[in-house]
DNA sequence: TATGAATGAGACTTCATTCAT
DNA sequence: TATGAATGAAGTCTCATTCAT
């Protein structure tokens, strides 16, 4: 009765699950991790019996959709390192166009439960390092070839992408080019140039991050 | 039955009511707009039905909330430019200390039907306009005083604050500095210096915000 | 702090309670007893807590009301049996003009509760017998002048007009006339004719409906 | 979780809803409908979920009970008009035996609430139609056949009928024969015979119930 | 004494989860 | 296995009654 996790759905059932995972995103994003579950089994074509079979309570639902979205994340990250000339190169790219990012955090911040459901699962927490290995790789990388000013660690780069990545009201959003030139600004600021001032305190580290 | 907004309240109603209204940011702040009507009652000292006197229902108390507090944020703009010396120590101290802000930010964006409540209503976009004269003033001094860049508009400085505001997961904010340290990076990137490198689009102005 | 039922009101407590009992039955037959003290007192103009002074709770409340209607109509029934010529005009009087009778009647039929209230009490058990009395008289009476059927009791026409009294819906209230042709149909049942049907059973007496 | 009207229910769940408006329709008549939905659903031996799921409101339980209700007194007038020898034998049959009338009547007028749900309920409105075409059949019917006294108009016999049906308090229900002796007396004031007194006004008719 | 504020029990309704079909 | 029906706990809100001003 209980599902294997080690077996591999049968092709049928690896749909409905896909399905859920993409109907559950969008609502997600749209209404917050509260939505009914009859509403997100409706939404992904399902019955709700066939959402609790695939996942036994609402919190595993949140979990795996966070994973799903850190996975995309982290498959970005690595995109960029890999397909961009240069690590500041890459960094611009991964935070210009990570906006999956939004939904995880968007998770993580909108209810404290759903947080705390994302804050307390191992394999997140093992995204998390990964990610921030790679994003330690490419601030380390701007700042060896002298594009990121050297008075920051890569904890003071997430923290600040974290705040950026925030969801803004829809009319806001609306705004042409606005969201651009805020991180434009923010990333002037990153930048090695004559006469920025010093920064309070010391680095923020990537270990600063991993509590 | 309807609580007549003319007369003001009895001394002990009045203090109820001011019991509520500060037990409610608190526990919006920390647990969201979605907390059992029960539990901020019981937070503020009174029974349900009480509670219910005064907010004749869970719109009307988000409403009063967010109202209050952009009242204190308007009134730490008004403090902020009235007793510093320039308006671009106005500015910085402004957006230092108006931590207040981040509730009604909060309130704005955690949940999309407290983000209806206070968006539609006319009192709290009274305040809005306000502020944003406030802020307008004090961009246009800065840029006056040859501290800030001159390419950015009220608009884009009120957005990226809008941005920094956000309310971080707790252990996050436990890291020593790492606020601050956004800040400045930001307000080095806003600061006139050599170099900078130029924004897409226009300068979002004060009235792009205004719709 | 208990009432003295003995010592009269002082004049304006006394004004107080003839207000609330004019404005309970007003809404009583408006909107049934359910209707919130609030809003009974409200259409008093007093504040609820001398409502509640007055009638300790909702059940004297309507148990007054209803003693102050029987009142009414038992001095009805006295006027018409004083002041009309024959027995036969004081009963097609008393039953024409006692549409008072409605709200006692409304009130023991509306909601199983005020039923219940109205039925056990002595007072009203009281006025009824009175009122059966005065019934009985005319009925007697008029059979003695040979314009009543004689194979009808008292309680029989009790019974009749009891379904009579009923409140209507308002759409045919509106009709013109409707009400007076019921009536008139049925005293016409009543009268003396020639070939009228045999009733079945045997005739319903006083003693019938005092239990 | 709309529920499709379209789509017959599966048999557990018609069955379910069968005993809610059986019970409810019981506990109206005794309690008025008002009562709780759980005892509602106690009655019907089942959870208030379920209650919820078939009738999401008090309202739509009392427009579909109102609804069950007319269809019975409609069915019971047509089966009165197929069986019985004369239209006379059909409304008196019709009239003796509709007790069933009662429950939507009583609901109709028991709270202003309820009636207001009943009145402006497209399908009660049909039934009303069609019942009262039926009526009028009967009527007229009988006054053919000479049974029937001529002046007075389907509306009239409505709404003498309509007064006819109301729910006495249990005590009077008691009296043996009581109500038959009513009915026989008002059927004897619509039946033709010598000496009738005339009636005020014109007829009511049919039209005239139709708004 | 009159007022209207406070209280809390209880009614209504929703929805996470379980279970019968 | 998929579906959607049933359940009941929990949250929202109302209002009878009590009590402070």
């Amino acid at each position: 009765m209980a599902v294997d996790p080690a077996m591999p759905l049968r092709a049928d059932a690896q749909r409905n699950r896909d399905q859920i995972i993409a109907a559950a995103r969008t609502i997600f994003v749209g209404q917050g991790p509260d939505t009914p579950m009859e509403e997100i089994a409706r939404a992904a074509g399902v019955g709700v019996g066939t959402l609790y079979r695939r996942f036994p309570d609402r919190e595993t639902l949140i979990r795996e959709v966070a994973r799903d979205n850190f996975a995309r994340v982290l498959a970005e990250a690595r995109a960029s390192i890999e397909e961009e000339p240069t690590s500041w190169d890459a960094l611009v790219r991964f935070v210009r166009f990570s906006r999956e990012l939004r939904l995880s955090l968007h998770l993580a911040v909108i209810s404290e439960q759903a947080g705390a459901i994302i804050r307390d699962d191992p394999e997140t927490e093992r995204f998390r390092r990964l990610l921030l290995i790679d994003l330690d790789h490419m601030v380390k990388g701007a700042q060896a070839e002298d594009r990121l000013r050297p008075d920051v660690g890569t904890g003071d780069v997430a923290m600040l992408f974290l705040l950026l990545m925030r969801q803004l009201p829809t009319k806001l959003t609306a705004i042409e080019n606005a969201m651009d030139r805020c991180l434009a600004l923010v990333f002037d600021s990153l930048r090695i140039h004559p006469g920025h001032t010093p920064l309070p305190g010391r680095p923020i580290t990537h270990d600063d991050f991993l509590r």
